[in-house]
DNA sequence: AAGCGGATCGTCT
DNA sequence: GACGATCCGCTTG
């Protein structure tokens, strides 16, 4: 089941690059027109791409829930810095989770790319994954789930953290096919304990590919 | 279908 | 020394 439903974007439109000034906002309407976009990364000549479907918002010192909320270390430093660039933190001893960093340089915030819809190079996606695609035909494994996501695209804090994702000359970016969801919700986050009500989470509505229970649409 | 616990380690107290 | 923006497999219903 779960075939790619959503449009097949173009090489072209795969390096249709979303610029500085879309990240140098608010991480919620950055989150919200998140949804919809496209993940690409370059591995050798191949192109793994996937549409974004699920987002989670985090903020600065007002958000207890976020990394940035004590303040700038050595890990989350990337939230800190100017807009657009990736912020990978290593979870629960086995797990790799993507950010992008929104806000001007010196304003913390990000967004937790938390699920996608794959597009192209599924095969590749699904070595990274150590799946057995063809046996399971749930390509839900492969990148539901913000830890899922990260090793579909091979994605670890040593080689992508701190990357620039405005650009197709990182090998790693965010493109813009003209794809816009019909409906967008939002959710309590997954997964915290501190600001658990507040309702951060971006997804689009029906879409198979979201992680977690079901939501009612 | 839903709930539980183990795995595993970088980061900060 | 404790905990976490998770995943997976197992158990129960």
């Amino acid at each position: 089941m779960n075939k790619p439903r959503s449009p097949s974007p173009t090489r072209d439109q795969l390096r249709n690059v979303l610029q500085r000034e879309f990240f140098d906002r608010d991480p919620r309407p950055v989150s919200h027109d998140l949804l919809g976009k496209i993940l690409v990364r370059r591995e050798g000549r191949k192109l793994l791409a996937a549409r974004v479907v699920e987002v989670e918002a985090y903020l600065g010192a007002d958000d207890p829930a976020a990394h940035a909320a004590a303040g700038r270390t050595a890990r989350n430093a990337v939230l800190f810095g100017p807009p657009g660039y990736a912020y990978i933190y290593f979870i629960y001893g086995n797990h790799y989770c993507l950010n992008v960093s929104t806000l001007p340089d010196g304003t913390a915030g990000g967004v937790l790319f938390r699920a996608a819809e794959p597009l192209a190079g599924i095969e590749d996606m699904a070595l990274l994954r150590d799946i057995d695609v063809a046996s399971t035909r749930d390509l839900r494994l492969l990148t539901s789930g913000p830890g899922r996501l990260a090793e579909a695209f091979g994605i670890t804090r040593e080689r992508d953290n701190g990357k620039d994702l405005t650009t197709t000359r990182s090998d790693l970016w965010l493109a813009d096919d003209g794809y816009r969801p019909e409906r967008v919700i939002t959710t309590k986050r997954v997964g915290i304990t501190k600001a658990a009500e507040l309702p951060l989470r971006y997804l689009i509505a029906g879409n198979p590919f979201v992680s977690g229970p079901r939501v009612k649409t």
